[in-house]
DNA sequence: ATTAGGCGATTTTTT
DNA sequence: ATCGCCTAAT
């Protein structure tokens, strides 16, 4: 157990204690991960057997590096202990026993597109109107519902608006075609285990007496569900450990629930509770920036997190003009870092907000010749002629489901249209069964043309012919017949457009990943396959044999560390996201978020902005994130001289001599008039119009058509410059400043 | 009945 | 820039 010396006592004391509840408070490098995996050493030296396990974490990413970690300290004898994400163990459950609950083992699982598609179509048959009710929201709220563990029974009954009662019919429905389809939706991996243990206390037991320890990563992120969940498993032996920080809760908008922190003491409260506040990650500058930054967040619990580490180098800003001339300084600073520093491109991050900043730092990193490796984004199993293959297979798999029956009916292009699958929908209805079966009841007498009901016959004899191939081949054979019989790849190649070849390639990728897997799985069968890519974002993500820099938003990057790391568009409205802005508690998420961001770095952390951006499509002149005035002056410095250097640029206007309060939540706005705040309009002062000097951040202002109303924020400049205004009564609008003719109150 | 092309609305973060 | 929806053309 000589593994064990190589924890600070405090970690030594968390590892050790195996027996009852534990709560290890763990701040940001402190170890956590490591005494995780040391703990579950510590439980195999001592006898346990690996089957008594389940550790859960919350991404893929972290399960891996947990596998990883693990297998290196004690070799393979870890394989059958349950290690991974809530989800995917969870669904793991649900394939031996979702029969208890009515569904078959051969589930499909929706991932959210899927099930936008589904409510798409209960709108669509409840008629309930699309546009009024956005079924993007409402997915969202039935989403948020589930995570609360809220049945549509119960949401029903709270449903305080028309919104959320239109919202409750949707949800009812919902649940039954999932059910009808023979499916799940993510939250579903949650919920139905909750709902098989209360239902069968039998099989909880048997989970409980199978699952002796278990250990639960990144606790600051889990939702009611989660908590209820691990909460009726440990509920016997009480042998849980549960580790996390609350500094680093970066999920509430996925319904992560602060109170499961608090109410883990009540519901265990011989729970015997660790603090590990050594740093051993970053350097002293580091850490201090990142703390100067967390401490602007009312809420949060007081931790002291130390290191003995150097001072380390200043943090370098990047002051840019421009997206493009933020990549160009990202790339040129990689290329100096690589020298300075001497280590390699797979020590390096580029983290950002949102995937969409990921195309520019590309085209630079490409244009540079650093090699790069991006997580996430454009997801390679969400890209259409991927969920096309798979639609097919999962259709295969489960012939009930008729999200995938529908995407595909006429994909390729087969002649049977809206109308002929609105017949076959009937058709279904009338008999209570899946769109598959309903094709044997379709007859003319229904209105169907002889045309289309010979083509559906078609389709149904095509999958037909796959489920009963499906007993003779291996998924891979299996799938490579279909792609042929499909054609889809004849398709691409006649198009013969750049995109089609990658859309060619990427379905012969596929092929690869589904002979892969099933060659390294025994029991890789096509619905395994199916579970692995639903759960499964970021593919063969992050494997350490390239060299490559890596490139991923700040929420994939939480539990990895680099030696240099880059924050890219520190402005307000991006970093915090803009949608966050007016929320305390929002905003308080996103500083979370910066502050996992600063933390993932050892040695070398720099931090950059733009004064102007491309997005959604038009080019917006943000400020430099609020976060960025929060670290003192004496922790950084400019990497570039650029903003000098270069015209329409001078030291004067550099934000850091700014007025700082230029964007300030809407909330805190009450006593605006005393402290005036002139917007600033730096690149061209001669086109400035009167109207916007006259009118800041702030300001209240009437409007001929919308009333009253508060500036939220200033974009653009000279003509260009628009104001997004909240009004007492119409709402947020955006307006162009030189149309809309405010009056100034 | 299907498809292609044009228009408007819309994008945070993940399982 | 991309997606979904609507309308007009095939």
């Amino acid at each position: 157990m000589s593994f064990i010396n190589q924890l600070n006592s405090v970690q030594q004391n968390a590892a050790k204690q195996v027996e009852g509840p534990v709560m290890i408070v763990a701040g940001a490098g402190s170890g956590k991960t490591r005494v995780l995996t040391y703990r579950v050493a510590y439980l195999l030296s001592i006898g346990v057997p690996p089957y008594q396990l389940l550790v859960l974490t919350f991404t893929n990413k972290a399960a891996d590096e947990m596998k990883k970690r693990i297998v290196s300290l004690v070799g393979d004898k870890s394989a059958s202990a349950w290690i991974g994400t809530f989800h995917s163990m969870f669904a793991r459950l649900l394939r031996y026993e979702s029969e208890h609950i009515g569904y078959g083992k051969n589930f499909s699982i929706y991932d959210t597109d899927d099930s936008l598609g589904l409510i798409k179509n209960i709108q669509h048959d409840l008629e309930i109107s699309a546009q009024s009710f956005k079924p993007n929201a409402i997915r969202a709220r039935i989403s948020s519902a589930k995570n609360k563990l809220v049945s549509p029974d119960q949401f029903e009954i709270i449903a305080k608006d028309i919104f959320e009662e239109k919202t409750a019919l949707i949800f009812k429905e919902y649940q039954k075609r999932l059910k009808q389809n023979n499916a799940m939706d993510f939250d579903d991996l949650l919920l139905k285990p909750i709902e098989l243990f209360e239902r069968h206390p039998k099989i909880l037991s048997k989970y409980q007496d199978r699952f002796r320890f278990i250990l639960v990563d990144e606790y600051q992120d889990t939702n009611r569900a989660q908590y209820k969940l691990i909460k009726m498993i440990a509920g016997k032996y009480k042998n849980i450990c549960i580790v996390g920080d609350d500094a680093q809760s970066i999920y509430g908008f996925r319904g992560a629930d602060i109170r499961n922190i608090l109410d883990f003491e009540k519901d265990f409260p011989e729970a015997k509770i660790f603090h590990l506040e050594q740093n051993y990650r970053s350097t002293q500058t580091i850490l201090t920036a990142a703390d100067q930054v967390i401490k602007n967040n009312v809420n949060r619990i007081e931790k002291t997190l130390w290191t003995d580490n150097p001072k380390g180098e200043p943090i370098s800003v990047l002051s840019c003009q421009s997206d493009t001339d933020e990549s160009e300084k990202v790339a040129a600073n990689i290329k100096k870092a690589i020298l300075k520093y001497k280590i390699d491109f797979l020590n390096i991050a580029i983290l950002y907000r949102t995937n969409a900043q990921s195309r520019s730092i590309e085209d630079a990193l490409r244009r540079s010749g650093i090699p790069y490796l991006i997580i996430g984004g454009i997801e390679f199993y969400k890209r259409k002629e991927i969920k096309d293959v798979i639609a097919y297979l999962r259709l295969i798999v489960n012939p009930k489901d008729d999200i995938s029956f529908q995407r595909i009916v006429n994909y390729p292009v087969r002649g049977i249209g809206d109308v002929t699958v609105n017949h076959l929908k009937a058709v279904a209805e009338e008999c209570k069964c899946s769109f598959f079966e309903a094709v044997d009841f379709v007859t003319e007498a229904k209105g169907i043309s002889k045309n289309a009901i010979e083509k559906l016959k078609q389709f149904r004899k095509l999958i037909q012919k796959f489920i009963d191939l499906k007993t003779i081949l291996s998924a891979s054979e299996l799938s490579r017949s279909l792609v042929d019989d499909i054609g889809i790849l004849k398709e691409f190649k006649e198009e013969g457009t750049v995109e089609s070849l990658s859309r060619m390639e990427n379905v012969h990728e596929l092929l690869s990943a589904i002979t892969e897997f099933s060659e390294k799985n025994e029991n890789g069968g096509l619905e395994a396959f199916l579970q692995e890519v639903s759960l499964v974002a970021d593919v063969d993500q992050l494997d350490d044999k390239h060299n490559a820099v890596t490139l991923m938003t700040v929420h994939s990057a939480k539990g990895l560390e680099y030696d240099v790391v880059f924050i890219m568009g520190l402005e307000e409205g991006l970093f915090p996201i803009f949608q966050a802005i007016q929320s305390t508690n929002e905003v308080e998420e996103e500083r979370r978020l910066f502050y996992v961001g600063m933390t993932r770095c050892m040695r070398k952390l720099y931090l950059s902005y733009a004064y102007s951006r491309y997005r959604m499509g038009e080019l917006t002149y943000p400020n430099p994130s609020r976060f960025m005035k929060e670290i003192k002056d004496d922790l950084y410095i400019y990497e570039n001289g650029a903003l000098r250097k270069e015209s329409g640029f001078n030291k004067e206007l550099d934000f850091f001599d700014r007025p700082i309060k230029s964007q300030v939540p809407f909330k805190k706005l009450k006593n605006y008039s005393e402290k005036k705040v002139v917007v600033q309009h730096f690149r061209n002062y001669e086109s400035q119009s009167q109207v916007a000097e006259e009118l800041h951040v702030g300001s209240v202002v009437r409007h001929s058509t919308f009333g009253k109303g508060r500036i939220l924020q200033l974009n653009g400049n000279g003509d260009e410059t628009r104001a997004v205004i909240d009004f007492e009564n119409a709402g947020r609008k955006q307006l162009m400043l030189k149309y809309a003719a405010l009056e100034v109150l």
